[in-house]
DNA sequence: AGCACGCCGACT
DNA sequence: GTCGGCGTGCTC
């Protein structure tokens, strides 16, 4: 057998080793940006690699995660001696089957290079590079002198710390010429520079005992048979430390009894994994809706795409829980993907409730351990449910049965910020086909995306299951429409209607709750002088500051949304110094602060994400709200986001107008779906519900049809509009966003980027243009927008090869299907 | 990303 | 002359 490139002194060298059988080289990935080149290493003998493994390699200087494509010969333009040899393997078999062709269907689609897909995939740490570090080895005392300033500088900083340790990066940021100042600092032996190996996330160990042979128990002390006893009655394993601390021993008693061969210790992973013990739960029964689009989902065998039409409190998620039970006892495993895990501490309890520890949650927020632990939980294939936010989507559940994506309309589906700028709903799709699985979305207002996906005549395996009322016959809520024009005109000044006002009132004297949506957070929108009309605005952005007090005597701050500067409220106008300052639009905290005003008696809580930023207050303003200590809850975005709080009857929204004019394609589309799920928290329990929606505009066609529940009607009429502008579902769109902190660089590359795509067919570009913003935290952002018609993946060049036609001080996205516009 | 090498201007 | 800036190219 010939095989290129391959020596025959290679051979001779090692005529034991049956070459044909293991290959001594294998192609990697490394994890460095601005790489993307495959590179062999030879492998050592006591290594055994395979194709998906993680491994640590020696690139350049440093030590860099890699991951191994395939095996290979040594390529035959390389001398030998060049070839370094794999260090280790990190992670083995990391990636199940069709995981490889998902990640790199992602990477194609979405114009992005592999590794940084990868890098979205994989937990934290897995990749771990290595850093250059410098510290002192001498008492450097004498000959320093003689050093140059930038040498001293070094040795001062190092010095200063009790470690003398620092990263060289670190000294680099501090000192200039840091380069040159270390060589002569190593020359001089008076400092070492030493790599210091990626800190992989190794996972935690820990001894347990076990019980085993429950023999006589005859020669053991009383003491020993005492320790047993606690054992057995925790269920005959334990963690050595707990069962020490427990019977209050030592570990030379235990290592006795192991001896004689009552337990056995072993050393084990520990998961850093926190459950809560959660009250069990039933099935419960389901309506003639929900038992057939249960049935419709149990029975599909293979790949399908089903949308879960239900309106607001038909019981989705019951659907979703019976859907999982029966894949659990064959063995498979659930996904479910949900908009934000915070918001919705309802859904993962009635999960834990149902199904106990099977459930685990995987989100941004948990840290690196418990992320890396919770993966490696998923790898053991042991039948679970996982339910995470977007990037939960690549979790690597060997046995997936099912893919739910719950609320699918949500855009927090989809990643604009680092690339790739996937959408969860599009890779779940993808995954679930690789998988052979069905994909469930549940929604009750369906994105138009996916509402024509699943209508369409030629879509084979889509499914339409619609839940049309709410269980137990509740009715939907009553929409009063409140035209604030005419409550202006008969001379009510008040950001409450007087309907409004009646309601809130009422709310007390009827012992009910209630809910008030305001757009934005905050207190105003922005502040202005009144003698010249000055806009504060902030030094970073070009935005208006939005005024923030939290309460009534609090500090007045003016914030920045874009990049989050605060300055104090001023006295007097920074233009014309008129203490005349006035504040226009109304956020959450003006709202809040206009109810204690009007309303002192009624008991309100903020929610939004000003009140929620730290761990776990989602779930404490909502306990709270739940056991009545408030009657009102005020709040943003975050109420529409399937929270199920049976209690409320009221839900009101201050001012519908903020949404409907909004300057994309997409906005009545969003304001129809937020409407209607903010006015669907509205009697979702025993009692019915109303909701009141105030606007300037209320015959505009969104308000129109949110008052008469008519989601099929309004999404005819939008899609009407999309087809005739080529517009999503119908055309594609994909955007690319350029910024710069100069703002001359970043118009000529957008400018010279266009020239390049125009070369492109089938292709509308609009642009470049200007953000809406142009500038915020003082980086100047452009953009160019590309149509196209659907089912056309456009030769565009990858994210790397448009890079490297791009200055450096240019950053560059491209949001393939973008969402947000900004 | 790091870290080399190499080319250019301004100081002991 | 050399020091120190930074643009360019490579890493199996």
């Amino acid at each position: 057998m010939y095989l290129p490139g391959l020596k025959s002194s290679i051979v001779a060298a090692e005529p034991r080793v049956p070459f044909q059988l293991t290959s001594r080289w294998i192609e990697v990935l490394v994890d460095c940006p601005g790489v993307q080149g495959i590179y062999t290493y030879k492998l050592p003998a006591e290594l055994d690699v395979q194709p998906g493994d993680i491994l640590s390699v020696p690139f350049g200087t440093s030590q860099v995660g890699a991951i191994a494509i395939r095996l290979s010969q040594p390529p035959a333009d390389l001398a030998q001696d060049k070839i370094k040899e794999v260090i280790d393997i990190v992670s083995a078999g990391f990636f199940p089957s069709g995981y490889w062709q998902l990640l790199n269907r992602i990477a194609e689609y979405y114009y992005t290079p592999l590794m940084q897909v990868i890098r979205v995939a994989l937990p934290p740490g897995l990749l771990g590079r290595s850093q250059r570090r410098i510290r002192l080895i001498a008492k450097a005392d004498a000959a320093t002198q003689f050093l140059t300033p930038a040498a001293r500088q070094i040795l001062e900083l190092l010095q200063a710390q009790n470690q003398g340790d620092y990263s060289f990066t670190h000294i680099q940021r501090q000192v200039k010429g840091a380069y040159r100042g270390v060589r002569e600092l190593l020359r001089s032996h008076l400092v070492e520079s030493y790599l210091e190996p990626p800190r992989l996330s190794k996972p935690k160990r820990q001894k347990a005992v076990t019980l085993v042979g429950t023999g006589l128990e005859s020669d053991i002390t009383s003491r020993q048979r005492e320790i047993l006893e606690v054992l057995r009655r925790r269920g005959g394993d334990m963690w050595l430390s707990e069962l020490l601390q427990i019977c209050s021993t030592s570990s030379a008693t235990l290592k006795t009894l192991e001896q004689k061969g009552y337990i056995v210790i072993q050393e084990r992973e520990v998961l850093r994994i926190a459950f809560d013990v959660i009250a069990q739960d039933q099935p419960k029964a389901l309506t003639s809706a929900q038992s057939q689009a249960l049935e419709t989902i149990t029975q599909l065998d293979g790949y399908a795409q089903v949308l879960l039409h239900g309106v607001t409190g038909s019981g989705k998620t019951e659907v979703y829980l019976q859907a999982i039970a029966p894949l659990l006892n064959q063995g498979k495993s659930a996904l479910v993907l949900v908009p934000e895990i915070g918001l919705t501490p309802q859904l993962t309890d009635r999960f834990r409730a149902r199904f106990g520890n099977k459930v685990c949650v995987y989100h941004s927020a948990l840290s690196d351990g418990e992320r890396y632990d919770t993966w490696r939980q998923m790898l053991t294939g042991e039948p679970q449910v996982v339910i995470g936010t977007r990037s939960a989507v690549f979790a690597p559940l060997p046995h997936l049965g099912l893919i739910i994506l719950d609320e699918e309309h949500d855009s927090s589906f989809k990643q604009d910020q680092p690339i790739p700028t996937y959408h969860a709903r599009t890779v779940a799709t993808w995954r679930a086909e690789l998988e052979n699985c069905p994909l469930v979305l549940g929604s009750a207002t369906p994105s138009l995306e996916t509402w024509v996906e699943v209508k369409s005549e030629n879509t084979l395996n889509t499914h339409y299951l619609s839940l049309p009322e709410r269980i137990q016959s509740r009715p939907l809520p009553p929409v009063e429409i409140v035209d604030m024009r005419q409550e202006l005109q008969q001379g009510n000044r008040s950001i409450f209607s007087r309907s409004l006002q009646g309601a809130l009132q009422q709310l007390q004297e009827r012992e009910q709750q209630g809910i008030l949506f305001i757009h934005r957070r905050g207190h105003s929108t922005f502040v202005s002088c009144r003698s010249c009309g000055y806009v504060i605005e902030c030094p970073h952005c070009d935005v208006s500051l939005a005024y923030h007090q939290t309460e009534e005597k609090a500090p007045e701050i003016l914030r920045c949304h874009y990049c989050n500067y605060a300055q104090s409220h001023p006295r007097h106008c920074p233009e014309c110094s008129s203490p005349y300052l006035k504040f226009f639009g109304s956020g959450t905290q003006r709202v809040a602060q206009e109810l204690t005003r009007q309303f002192p008696q009624l008991r309100v809580i903020r929610f939004d994400s000003d009140t929620t930023r730290t761990k776990g207050s989602h779930r404490t303003l909502l306990t709270r709200f739940a056991n009545r200590e408030a009657d009102l809850l005020v709040g943003t975005q975050m109420l529409t986001k399937g929270l199920d709080l049976p209690q409320v009857t009221l839900v009101g929204v201050v001012a519908a107008d903020g949404l409907l004019h909004l300057a994309d394609y997409r906005a009545a589309e969003r304001a129809f779906q937020t409407l209607t799920q903010v006015a669907g928290r509205a009697g979702r329990g025993e009692d019915p519900g109303r909701v009141i929606l105030q606007t300037y505009s209320p015959e505009h066609p969104v308000i129109q049809a949110v008052q008469q529940h008519v989601y099929e009607a309004f999404t005819e009429a939008e899609l009407q509009q999309r087809a005739a502008l080529n517009y999503p579902p119908y055309g594609r769109l994909i955007l690319l966003r350029l910024s710069s902190t100069d703002p001359a660089t970043v118009e000529s590359t957008a400018q010279q980027i266009a020239a390049q795509l125009n070369t492109i067919s089938n292709c509308e570009i609009l642009g470049p243009a200007p953000a809406s913003v142009l500038r915020v935290s003082n980086r100047y952002r452009w953009q160019i927008l590309l149509k196209l018609a659907s089912e056309i993946q456009p030769e565009l060049p990858d994210w790397e090869a448009m890079r490297s036609l791009i200055p450096p001080s240019v950053s560059l996205t491209i949001d393939v299907d973008p969402l947000n516009f900004m």
